[in-house]
DNA sequence: CATGAATGAGAGTTCATTCAT
DNA sequence: GATGAATGAACTCTCATTCAT
């Protein structure tokens, strides 16, 4: 039955499409953020840079708070694969936590403009207006993104005893702090880098 | 010269005013900041609060963002305080590390809307629009803010060697970044709490 | 001529099917503005009750409001049956008008979408944005409308010397102007109803 | 102590100015639904027409709702008013409910931007958005527009027995009724007239 | 015939800021 | 110093409508 395939077919690429153009919106809101800052990220400036209109948009997602949302998901799911890309580039396959922190620290690094969405989005009384499935997408890229380091600190083999996710916490605390106070300017006002913060500061926790 | 004693004490006495009046507006800016959030700290509100109108505010101050800043050097100076309470408390004049990042802890987990606006201000891309004088204090402050931390780095006569603003650094990017998985709520949905994670964290990072 | 016969019977089937659809997009609009009220009637809610896509109904429909005018049009059509069904449920082939008033009242009572939907039409300035022929329609259905309680009140054999179209226009008033009230709930209110208000006014009108 | 004095003046005054300057608000806004239409009546189009700026009207009214329940409220005044006037003209203290109708006709059948206004706060679905004494008032003035109208029945010695309120509603029904189909066109569509009909009518009524 | 994508205009509302008084 | 009034620009979001496919 060819025209069932076709329909379905037909269905799925309207899906990819669809998707894609999400993507290109995300893309767009993306590149404004890092431009002009989490202020100047509006729903106008996002679709201006995506050449859109600003209603068109709303097609696609119905919130601004979900646009940023779903960047910041695919933020996370960025920079976990970029932390991934490092574990297989290297001879073994997981990383001792010090590298998995240096390479998490390297992505936001770069991309100061989502760790600005990442900060605004873990201000408590902000009170985003999610959708319930993007909010529910959102939760699950927060653990998933937990999961290397957890991962690599099992591999130590020195936590065993210990709940996985207290050692993983304690490691994931120190490198956003780090981050927090590099992407301040603090960092490099006292003549440090957050790189070799992120070394010692492991070597001392794991040691 | 009784004339320039006058002009001078007048002087003072009106600086002594204007003092005062700027504490009064950080006072309401404070609590709109803890009842509304960042969000709801409008100059409206805060003005409101205050018993002005919002074109008050600028006899004092000339941004909004002023306020916001002097306020977190305000908040910073208060954390301080509170730390330093603590280390007249004990039976010794310096604190173990964790005891001081505790402490520390304790009160912006308590202050949650001053720990939202030092993120805030944290943001690098926010481009605050701070008059100079502000600007420099608040690096003062935050200088400041770390130096108990630095001393009892110190006293506890493991860092000699090291520098100790190393250390200093990585516990408070630990103490921060747990303040901030913990306000984002992250901590609680994980069955973690700050205080306890604090804890563990400066054990492990101390041992 | 077997093709001219094709042709007009395909002609009069593609009117017919036509037409359908068209009711389809009325009951389709009958429903959203019964649940969401006159402003929720969009041209997308309507749409999508229909199982259409927006676009789709500009194939039918010129306008948002030719689609509303056409909407009032089967209305007012629907409520002269509804009133000929009382009659001829009746003994008698003409009604008293009390009752008919009372057997309009009842359907404008119960359809208070379609109400809504009457008062906005009626409503002068609102500048309607008719096609002709729906224009002309329109008309023609209230005229039409009105003309059971026309002949209903000479039936009463005591408007004979009087324009009839003047007991018939009081009338109509009467049972208008008590249902815009009901409709307000301004009625309830003042612990009337709809229906023994007609009764008694109607009376007295008549006496 | 002239400075009380001073002070309550000034309060007085001040509380006049503003109430002044809200009644030049509602000046404007009467002549854009007059000009324009319910539908051409936005804030924006108000403000315009009052030498404003949109928002400079949110320092008066919370929303566009409290203005628009508000220019009903003193539409009601205004036509209680007329209705008055006409009464005090006259050799009796009260009107025969006829003349009564006739003159609230009058007033509306001027004021048709006004009327247009009431007929939409009339369309029950609406749901208009009311801050609490604004609806309260507007409440209270829709009662007291109908206080002259029981005043009149009563005075005519026949409703005694009947509550008088029956008959009261039955005669604002009709007079509304009225309104609305001349409001709407259909009335002098059929070649009459809403004063004529007026009399007519409630000679008929009150026979 | 119907879709899906997009437009463009405009809606109500908010806010930091200014300034004459 | 403080007010009250007002601005002007920007905000998010909605809607009727169009049109290539």
């Amino acid at each position: 039955m060819p025209e069932a395939q076709a329909d379905s077919s037909t269905e799925a690429r309207q899906q990819s499409v669809r998707a894609f153009k999400k993507s290109v919106i995300l893309d767009s809101a993306q590149r404004v953020l890092e431009r002009d800052g989490i202020e100047g990220a509006t729903v106008r400036a996002i679709a201006k840079e995506a050449g859109y209109t600003p209603g068109a948009l709303y097609a696609y997602y119905s919130n601004k708070d979900d646009i940023l949302a779903d960047l910041l998901c695919r933020s996370l799911g960025q920079a976990a694969r970029a932390v991934r890309h490092h574990v297989e580039a290297g001879d073994q396959h997981t990383l001792h936590p010090t590298e998995l922190a240096t390479a998490f620290g390297a992505y936001y690094r770069q991309e100061t403009g989502e760790f600005d969405l990442l900060l605004t989005v873990f201000q408590s009384q902000r009170a985003l207006n999610l959708s319930p499935d993007i909010a529910r997408t959102l939760n699950g890229r927060l653990i998933a993104a937990l999961s290397p380091i957890a991962d690599a600190l099992e591999a130590t083999g020195r936590w065993e005893r210990q709940p996985a996710s207290e050692a993983t916490m304690q490691a994931a605390a120190l490198g956003l702090g780090i981050l927090v106070l590099e992407n301040s300017g603090r960092l490099s006002a006292l003549g440090m880098d957050g790189p070799s913060l992120t070394r010692s500061g492991f070597a001392t926790l794991l040691s």
